[in-house]
RNA sequence: GCCCAAGUGGCGGAAUUGGUAGACGCAAGGGACUUAAAAUCCCUCGGAGGUCUCCUCCGUGCCGGUUCGACUCCGGCCUUGGGCACCA
């Protein structure tokens, strides 16, 4: 052992014992309890960050931690390797997305592997292997035999210089991340996977993942966007046409004075067709399509919309309303035509005020003047609606509004339900709406299905073709998989390189054998990552799921679901949704058993640096490798625990890395110091033959275990866990031991520091563990337990607070009775200075903590 | 606009159920060792004031409330960050 750390020296030797022993390979035990630990699988870009350090840090300190604990481990990592940078380069460079992809993991996979982390490599995945998307082709054929998987036309954002569709994500304020081309709208025949089918579901269980963090279930529960309502068929005026719209405000059918219709909305040209509006309308819908849906769900364009010349009926009261055509009226939600209320509606509103339309006021707040018994009328509702009037007075019958009234409250001027509260209204028209015919209750969602095409070479490829005699045929089972050709060349231009490829191209019909033609789209990555947490539950990375054996495999079976995961807040909805929604769809194929993938997640916080999220473009990254090479592996992950609970922010600071560093430099110096004589001394030392320093260095060290174990248990704070190693490690420094019993406790609390540090620091824990004489790993250490007993102080400290302030401290047996606590604080030498001739009101104790004398 | 977090020293952050605010670390200042520097070790370290080893007052975004006692609970604001955003 060398006197001065020297990290360089020890962690590249204990990877290579790890590896070489296989200690983090595991295999299902039925006589064991399992634990599934996992982070987020990278994307192979070619070189780690600080985001992943830290990542794979908090997940092996748990790995590490719950395998101390006796749990059968599973701690997997592979490659999410299919993507569109592989393609990128293949463009810039012209280097081969596959060849570009297998030297990223082989740089990636050295330094992940200079961290120690406890990886089963064993079970590593790669999705842009064959042996692997054959399986989602294979998941992808039977979500297609169950509906689960479509086509359909569908609008998606394109490109018109680099002729290739754009994923939301990559249109940055409307224009395509790479050439700055405004991006457009094209109609394309999609798939989609049915993910709507689960809605209801994927809400459901929001709330039963008491693990997962409250703010990700919100945000998921946001994006599904449920919404309860009712469909109503509005007759077209001097037509047999009915114009069905959608809403959640029933109780404001009353205040219907206008209707309108999505551009797209097919009915608009069947109403407008050889009338004096035609020319006016079919512009404005084909300026409005020019648009884009990006820029007009943003909510930052005008409302404006144009008559259509044609009228509605109100079922409910016979009234005739105008249609109109509206620019923010959606095609894709509801049923691309709204009812208009401009007096509960505050969009509607402000339409009627442009267009002239009236308004009329049907709800008004419970809290207003009028009484149930009597509600309303006419001026009256005016009266109670005394709000100045300004530019607005242009929606007619509302003229004493600034703005909509959208909350709740008494039903008026609505026929048979006015004097109904609105809640109790909704029910009654939802109920009279059905018995009448009028429409239907209906829920909403606005989750829409997923749409999977993508129009690029390095993706699973869609398993159909497309037969002129058969229409779409899926491929058999027995062919897959479909494998993606090597020989393409990558333009970046002209859509799907795959549909270049005559070879590929070309194929036989499943069915009929004649000529056809394969499907040249390929899958969304997100299609890979939906269900990699499942394929590691096989031995030796061999995947195989059996649709007719109906019995789950027993590997997954064994280790699903996943009980800790782990990974950026980023992929709140997308991935976490995605994969929630498979793991349903497997559990009704009947591959897998349970509900839901993950039972705990944890999503830590960015790391930052200048205030900013670490990035290439701002300029302020830090290079894990650069921080290996100068404090280790071990100082590496420390850092990245100790300076922030997981779940907040890491802000960056190279002199808290030196810290870290100067930490370990410490406990090894101190080892290092007492190597020899720790030797000396055998057996133990029980509590009760300590004294002095001795047995309060015991007592740090049971309260030390206590904290590290409560602090990882509870919430993962390490920065607190680490903190108490370090004040052990401080009151060790000091401790000048004066008995052979004092150097038995050193011994212990040595020991004790190196066990408690081992999921931290592994190398160093590892090192200092064998000089001080071990021969077996701390690996195999069980985690150790806190002796209550030795927890306990002789005196504890209460505080003496005259009326709230503090005046003095005392020191007393614990649990001493409350006469004799107060007794000793009266007494207290400033504290009685304090109360002379004052008049004391009351006494409060409370044990072994305070006394506030109250005067 | 709506929803959700979070505001504590010069900085990152601590503070079980309301009970000593500032653990631990960083930075800073002083000292030791050294020819010197680095490294290491020791001391001080929220602010203001005083009769300065000790004591007083103020202090957890702001204003109020509950309580013997509030960083913690309640009401109302302000600021920052994140998510959603014409979803009928």
């Amino acid at each position: 052992m060398s006197e001065r750390y020297d990290p360089k020296k020890i962690e590249e030797r204990w990877q290579g014992f790890w590896l070489d022993k296989g200690v983090f390979e595991v295999k299902e035990d039925p006589s064991k309890q399992k634990y599934y630990c996992l982070e987020m699988f990278p994307y192979p870009s070619g070189n780690i960050h600080m985001g992943h350090v830290r990542n794979y840090a908090i997940g092996d300190v748990i790995a590490r931690y719950k395998r101390m604990r006796g749990l059968n481990v599973i701690h997997p990592i592979g490659w999410d390797a299919f993507g569109l940078p592989a393609e990128n380069a293949a463009i810039e460079h012209g280097v081969h997305p596959a060849r570009w992809t297998e030297e990223n993991i082989d740089k990636m996979k050295s330094q992940i592997k200079r961290l120690g982390l406890s990886y089963a490599w064993g079970r590593e995945i790669n999705t842009s292997s064959p042996d692997y998307y054959r399986w989602n082709q294979w998941l992808f054929i039977k979500m297609f035999e169950r509906g689960l998987a479509y086509k359909r036309k569908s609008s998606v954002n394109w490109c018109p210089s680099c002729e290739t569709v754009l994923a939301n994500e990559q249109v940055e304020d409307g224009r395509c991340w790479r050439c700055d081309t405004d991006v457009i709208q094209k109609e394309l025949e999609q798939w989609f996977f049915k993910i709507t089918d689960y809605a209801e579901e994927l809400l459901g269980f929001c709330d039963k993942l008491p693990g997962w963090p409250e703010r990700v279930l919100t945000m998921q529960k946001n994006w599904i966007g449920k919404s309860e309502g009712v469909e109503v068929d509005f007759p077209v005026k001097g037509s047999e046409k009915k114009l069905r719209i959608f809403t959640t405000r029933q109780d404001t059918l009353y205040g219907v004075t206008f209707m309108s219709l999505a551009p797209e909305h097919p009915i608009v040209s069947e109403l407008v067709r050889g009338t004096s509006y035609e020319k006016d309308v079919i512009e404005f819908v084909e300026k409005t399509k020019r648009l884009g849906s990006l820029l007009r769900t943003s909510g930052e364009i005008e409302k404006e919309g144009v008559f259509t010349g044609s009228y509605a009926i109100n079922p409910l009261n016979g009234d005739e309303v105008p249609i109109w055509v509206a620019n923010f009226v959606l095609m894709e939600y509801g049923t691309g035509a709204i009812m208009a209320v401009p007096a509960h509606d505050q969009r509607d509103f402000e339409f009627a005020g442009k267009y002239g339309l009236p308004a009329k006021i049907v709800i008004i707040s419970a809290d207003s003047p009028s009484p149930q018994s009597s509600p309303p009328r006419g001026e009256e509702i005016k009266r109670n609606f005394p709000l100045p009037s300004g530019e607005r007075e242009r929606v007619r019958g509302a003229e004493l509004m600034e703005s909509a009234y959208e909350g709740e409250g008494i039903m008026v001027d609505s026929g048979p339900f006015t004097g109904l509260r609105t809640e109790e209204g909704k029910d009654k028209i939802a109920s009279f709406i059905e018995k009448e015919g009028f429409g239907e209750k209906k829920v909403n969602y606005r989750l829409r299905d997923w749409g999977i095409s993508r129009q690029r070479y390095w993706g699973t490829p869609i398993p159909v073709v497309y037969c002129d005699r058969c229409g779409i045929v899926a491929i058999p089972e027995k062919d897959l998989p479909v494998i993606l050709p090597v020989d393409v060349e990558i333009t970046g231009k002209g859509g799907s390189p795959l549909s270049e490829v005559e070879s590929f191209l070309k194929t036989d019909c499943p069915k009929c054998g004649g000529a056809a033609r394969r499907e040249t789209d390929t899958m969304d990555t997100f299609v890979d990552s939906s269900w990699y947490f499942i394929a590691y539950c096989f031995k030796n990375g061999k995947i195989e799921f059996n649709a007719e054996r109906r019995t789950p495999n027993e590997e997954t079976g064994y280790w699903m679901p996943v009980d800790q995961y782990i990974g950026g807040i980023e992929h709140a909805v997308l991935h976490l949704l995605y994969a929630r929604f498979f793991t349903k769809v497997m559990r009704d194929l009947g591959l897998i058993m349970m509900d839901e993938p993950f039972s705990n997640l944890l999503t830590q916080g960015m790391v930052i640096k200048d205030g900013a999220k670490m990035s290439k473009s701002k300029g302020n990254i830090v290079d894990p490798n650069y921080l290996i090479d100068k404090y280790g592996a071990d100082t590496s992950r420390l850092f990245s625990l100790f300076a922030a609970p997981p779940e907040k922010d890491l802000e960056w600071s190279d002199q808290g890395v030196e810290g870290a560093y100067r930490f370990l430099g410490r406990l090894w110096a101190l080892i290092s110091r007492y190597k020899e004589r720790l030797k000396g001394p055998e057996g133990k030392a029980g509590f009760n033959d300590l004294y002095g320093q001795g047995k309060a260095l015991y007592r740090k060290t049971n309260q030390t275990i206590k904290k590290v174990t409560n602090d990882i248990e509870k919430d993962f704070h390490f920065n607190t866990a680490l903190a108490s190693l370090m004040e052990l490690v401080n009151m060790m420094n000091s401790f000048e031991p004066e008995s052979n019993n004092d150097l038995r406790v050193l011994k212990k609390t040595i020991e004790t520091t190196l066990i408690l540090l081992s999921p931290f620091a592994p190398h160093i824990s590892e090192e200092l563990w064998q000089t001080i004489g071990h021969k077996e790993s701390i690996i195999l250490v069980a985690w150790p337990s806190w002796d209550e007993e030795a927890l306990k102080e002789e005196e504890v400290l209460i505080v003496i607070q005259v009326s709230g302030k503090l005046r003095g401290k005392i020191y007393l047996p614990p649990n001493s009775d409350d006469g004799i606590i107060k007794e000793a604080a009266l007494s207290e030498k400033k504290v009685a200075e304090f109360i002379k001739d004052k008049e004391i009101k009351k006494i409060v104790v409370v044990r072994n903590k305070l006394v506030n004398i109250v005067i």
